[in-house]
DNA sequence: AAGTGGTCTAGACCACAAC
DNA sequence: TTGTGGTCTAGACCACTTG
């Protein structure tokens, strides 16, 4: 049911009436805004289908065009996935299809299909308090708790990304390295299933640094060599930052793949 | 006048009938294929508006709904740019809005605008035979003449991008290093202008490196500083690649900035 | 055959900009 | 006031998937 705005039913043109400017939203957006409440109450979850437009034009007593209108902008941000003949699915970073949604780091030989999944190795996984840069960006208090990773990920027996993760210590209770590394697929795939944490989207800081001598050796490379630093702040709904992942690629035989439009 | 495929005066069902694979194509890609080929053509310049929709409507003989959905692509593609209440116009990169749409290197503090615009110092420009991988990227003989432009972009004074441009010999005959070092504005704006090329989208591939002696002492770091390695393939329509640009990014007080979704 | 998303149309009305 | 893009509806039909 939205707020009624435009509607034919509304054969007068009765404004908002708000507080304010009117700050005039076209229907389609405030279903959109549904949709994503939905979503994020975990009404429909990952990789399941939600209702056909026609089921929720009825629900939201709007017509079809409109829901898909909204459903379009969700599936544009990647939020939804369509499929035709078969429905509208949730979208998930457990799908297969490009294994990893956020990783950028591609082979330079473009082959990525050849490189297996990553190994991954587990170096420290803790609880602590939040530094205070951390927790800023985390948008979290300095005092609250916060799960530390760090781990390798090899690619064809070839160490290749250097990273610390932090996670909100409030959402994700009991994370383990066991878990960590015995998970098959993506790690975002893990925390949607074990945590129901979905990131959405994330903001990536890009750097060259030189690898000082306890990254070097991690990575097997030698000390000072140049490294892509990759800060990386993961967001989940409504724009709640979930992850800060502060990584180190080596770009000796990958590169990092970037689409401009 | 598109092809007829789906259209209610097509009572009948024909099939395209065309060889191998139907190959079904929607009237308004169909569309979104003509409109292109007024853009390649010059018919709309940079920066103009384009015919309202119910012009193009009439025109294409379809309704405004169907020119709506190739242009809001088109749009989403960057190519055009809608504006509520005056038009659609063709997309430039002369237009100061964000200053150099592919650029992705902004300051630490985030204050893009009191970053004046680069200081360009030209250290080079000439024509040569493009060397074998150049040629390849360019889609060009090795043969053919290519322009080759150095230079340096400063930031307040501060040297942060060397680059190289390599230029398909064709297409920027009386390319001069006054032209690149007068002309206000972005590069690409005044490729627009002068040559007619409009850089339509670009992929890059990024690395840590390590500065040689002259790069260094061109971007005024010590040598071996670690650099960002920017390779920057831009086409214009049609997926015709025009520029070949070889980058390397001080990261020091600037930082390349992603967005993931 | 039934159900889903995808395309297309026709027409009404709204928000915005410019004259 | 006029013209532009933007929203919304209602209904028809097409393409794809599954039983």
């Amino acid at each position: 049911m939205p707020s009624s705005t435009p509607h034919p039913a509304d054969s007068n043109g009765s404004p908002p009436l708000e507080a304010g400017t009117p700050a005039f939203s076209p229907l389609y957006q405030q279903i959109k805004g549904l949709i994503l409440q939905s979503l994020q109450s975990g009404e429909w979850k990952p990789g399941e289908a939600i209702p056909s437009e026609m089921e929720l034009a009825a629900r939201f007593r709007v017509s079809q065009g409109t829901v898909r209108k909204a459903v379009d902008e969700l599936a544009a941000g990647n939020l939804l996935v369509r499929r035709q003949g078969k429905g509208t699915f949730v979208a998930t970073h457990a799908e297969h299809q490009v294994q990893y949604r956020f990783l950028r780091l591609v082979p330079d030989s473009g082959d990525q299909a050849s490189e297996g999944p990553a190994e991954r190795r587990i170096l420290e996984c803790r609880r602590t308090r939040a530094p205070a840069d951390i927790a800023r960006l985390l948008a979290i208090r300095s005092t609250d708790a916060v799960v530390q990773v760090r781990r390798v990920l090899a690619f064809n027996g070839t160490p290749t990304i250097l990273e610390d993760l932090w996670l909100p210590g409030a959402a994700f209770k009991g994370l383990s390295a066991e878990q960590l590394a015995d998970y098959r697929g993506p790690t975002y795939a893990m925390f949607e299933l074990e945590y129901g944490v979905r990131m959405v989207r994330a903001e990536e800081k890009i750097r060259a640094v030189a690898a000082d001598a306890a990254q070097a050796e991690l990575l097997d490379v030698s000390a000072a060599s140049p490294l892509l630093s990759v800060e990386r702040l993961a967001y989940t709904y409504n724009d709640t930052p979930m992850e800060l992942r502060r990584a180190l690629y080596r770009t000796d035989t990958h590169h990092y793949r970037n689409e401009l439009s």
